[in-house]
DNA sequence: AGATTACCATACTGACTTGTCTATATGCAA
DNA sequence: TTGCATATAGACAAGTCAGTATGGTAATCT
């Protein structure tokens, strides 16, 4: 006996999930723009017309791409701010969670910002879920900070969000998943220095 | 009376020169994949022959373009740093020049950034010349952070570039210069924590 | 003067792109 | 049984792209 919820989720079937994961491993690993339709036909084992089917145009597959991806890595980040006792460890546990991402095989940076990038036009919708998706992780940050007691919440969760996307963006480019460790340690000098009961002293 | 310099310089021409020129405004202003070498020459006013004459392909035309860039930012970065006194507001004033370059009309984050995104293969030349300005960026961080007497130069250094890239990406994708503040003051955190004579105390 | 360098115009090749059209097949629900 | 949703195969349209082939002209150097 399938709830409404499962039966939903069939109507959203084997072969759109399969087209939205082959889509999300080809576009993160070669670029949006230099991955054809062609390309994800094939490697989902799906044919043309059902591609069409689910999605409307190329655009639309990025955006449940990016929408899918979004959702995983969100709850990925939850999961990692889970360990630690007060909110401080928590948020450095989450920054942490990068080191790993930056070592995985075929690390390119960040699937979000690499996305906008390569589309130009800010007013593009795809820009929009990339700026929407970076506000989330900035928010989960300021809730930490919050907790944490940090004088300036709101300025410290944008400056972490900053070091979140420098670390990510210069380990690719650096070819270095050990400069994530840099970031960490930053991120612990302005946490601290963020704390009332004031900064250096050990 | 022309010293061979000139002459060099000369044979570089300018047919060579209004190329790089409007490459490197398209190719920023678009995406380098998005920009065809028609549009270049369109917008060049320069045969298509020329553009081979000069360029033996799309990919050396955009080589040069980087090297081009790389000279004129690294050389008005060290102009911004000229201003201030001690080593230390030195760096913040390069930090802060950030700002002007993220306010400005069509701004859309790092040239070099977003042309290794849109290159997937780190092994493609393109790459070596993103990490190599970068390397450039921070080594001119390294020297006035050392000036300054920074208690860890090289770690500094690696954490201000982690910022100045996540400030211009992030400045990007939120559509808002101002972000570049929070990277400036946590840039004089991170100075300040690292100077010797230890941190809070106002 | 003669050679080389710089430059121009344009047609063309061949590969690749997204998206459409046609035609067919299966399973489920009313 | 009829009809709708899901899926498949493959040809095709219409466009873009990088780069070449051909055949020149104009400036500069020796």
């Amino acid at each position: 006996m399938k709830t409404p919820e499962q039966s939903r989720e069939k109507a959203k079937s084997r072969v759109r999930r399969k087209l939205i994961e082959t889509a999300s491993d080809l576009f993160y690993r070669h670029g949006i723009e230099n991955v054809g339709i062609n390309e994800v036909i094939e490697r989902s084992g799906v044919a043309r017309m059902s591609l069409y089917y689910h999605f409307k145009s190329k655009d639309d597959l990025i955006l449940a791409v990016l929408d899918d991806a979004a959702e995983i890595r969100l709850k990925a980040l939850a999961e990692s701010a889970g360990e630690g006792k007060d909110p401080g460890s928590r948020l450095l546990a989450a920054f942490r969670s990068l080191k790993g991402i930056a070592e995985a095989e075929g690390f390119r940076g960040c699937a979000f910002i690499n996305a906008a990038t390569e589309r130009a036009n800010p007013s593009d919708p795809i820009h929009g879920r990339v700026a929407r998706y970076k506000s989330a992780l900035r928010e989960t940050f300021a809730a930490l900070a919050s907790e944490a007691g940090a004088a300036q919440p709101d300025l410290l969760s944008w400056q972490l969000l900053i070091l979140w996307d420098g670390a990510v963006t210069e380990a690719y480019i650096q070819q270095r998943p050990d400069l994530v460790d840099a970031a960490v340690s930053a991120a612990e000098t302005l946490l601290r220095a963020s704390l009332p009961q004031s900064g250096s002293g050990r």
